[in-house]
DNA sequence: ACCTCCCTGGCC
DNA sequence: GGCCAGGGAGGT
């Protein structure tokens, strides 16, 4: 599931492929790729023949600059990936959006599941749009400690659905929100405004190590192997993961058993005793 | 701040 | 044959 180490990671690599190059023709698959735009057909009409100038992202978006003020914005959802491939190679199954460049490569989207969207928006469509209300990015910019203090304050949800939140942070995905809530020691369930200033600044300081490692090895493939790079390697995060899909298993720090909870719907994985429910750990 | 829906492949 | 994975958005 890609979230924000797969999402840097496939930028990095998508980046040389079509920053300054002239987009010559868009197809698109399913309609339900283009379901975010105003009109479908915006798409097509609004990348042939425009230049990209820059690519980015924003959280687990990719945000593409093109020529005249638009931006390509990309969303892979659970599943979806993309691939930079000859043009004659042949077109797996659930391919939803191919882009041929004047460079010859060709960029192709492919999504078994359909979490995912494109969108060629102007600036006032941009600003309308839900992209425009996600929250400080999680890696290029983090709030400070005192920051995340402040927005945690009161809140009474759970610090894993919270750090889940895109409009508080962007990026995090349940992988990384695991990760980074067992390096801070702190147990999931913990109410956001429960966390004192050592936690605050345990989970802040947690932050950056999870996701640089992540964006280092290229993300994580699981073993669907739904994700991989836009070449087509897999990420390598998966062996260096401690307790996101390891429940059973001991936990890295301390032998634990990790277990596996339900945090508002969605599974929360923890060793119970680095990561107590009452505060303290560590 | 909660609940539901969207979607497919893999697994019990 | 049914359930589960889960990011995001919309509705209550």
């Amino acid at each position: 599931m890609p979230e924000l180490p797969e999402v840097e990671s496939t930028r990095r690599q998508l980046a040389p492929h079509l920053e300054g190059a002239i987009i010559r023709s868009v197809s698109l698959g399913s309609p339900r790729v283009s379901r975010r735009n105003v009109r479908p057909d915006d798409i097509v009409d609004r990348l042939t023949n425009r230049r990209v100038d820059h690519v980015g992202r924003r959280g687990k978006f990719l945000t593409i600059e093109v020529a005249d003020d638009l931006t390509w914005i990309i969303h892979l959802g659970m599943s979806g990936r993309i691939s930079v491939v000859e043009s004659d190679d042949s077109v797996a199954l659930h391919t939803h959006m191919r882009v041929l460049t004047d460079r010859g490569a060709e960029i192709r989207l492919i999504d078994t599941r359909t979490f995912g969207f494109v969108a060629v928006l102007t600036p006032d469509e941009l600003a309308a749009d839900p992209i425009s209300r996600l929250g400080r990015d999680a890696w290029l910019d983090l709030p400070s400690p005192s920051e995340l203090g402040a927005a945690l304050e009161n809140r009474i949800a759970p610090i894993k659905a919270l750090l889940l939140d895109q409009g508080l942070i962007a990026g995090l995905g349940n992988i990384y929100a695991d990760e980074i809530l067992f390096r801070a020691g702190l147990h999931p369930e913990r109410r956001g405004g429960s966390l004192n200033q050592d936690e605050i600044e345990r989970l802040h300081g947690s932050v950056r190590p999870v996701l640089e490692t992540a964006i280092t090895s290229n993300g994580t493939s699981l073993d669907d192997l739904a994700y991989l790079l836009p070449d087509g390697r897999a990420g390598e995060m998966l062996d260096q993961l401690a307790v996101y899909g390891s429940d059973g298993t001991p936990c890295p720090r301390c032998g634990s058993e990790i277990r596996r909870i339900v945090v508002r719907g969605r599974s929360a994985h923890f060793c119970p005793s680095c990561q107590p429910r009452g505060g303290g750990g560590r």
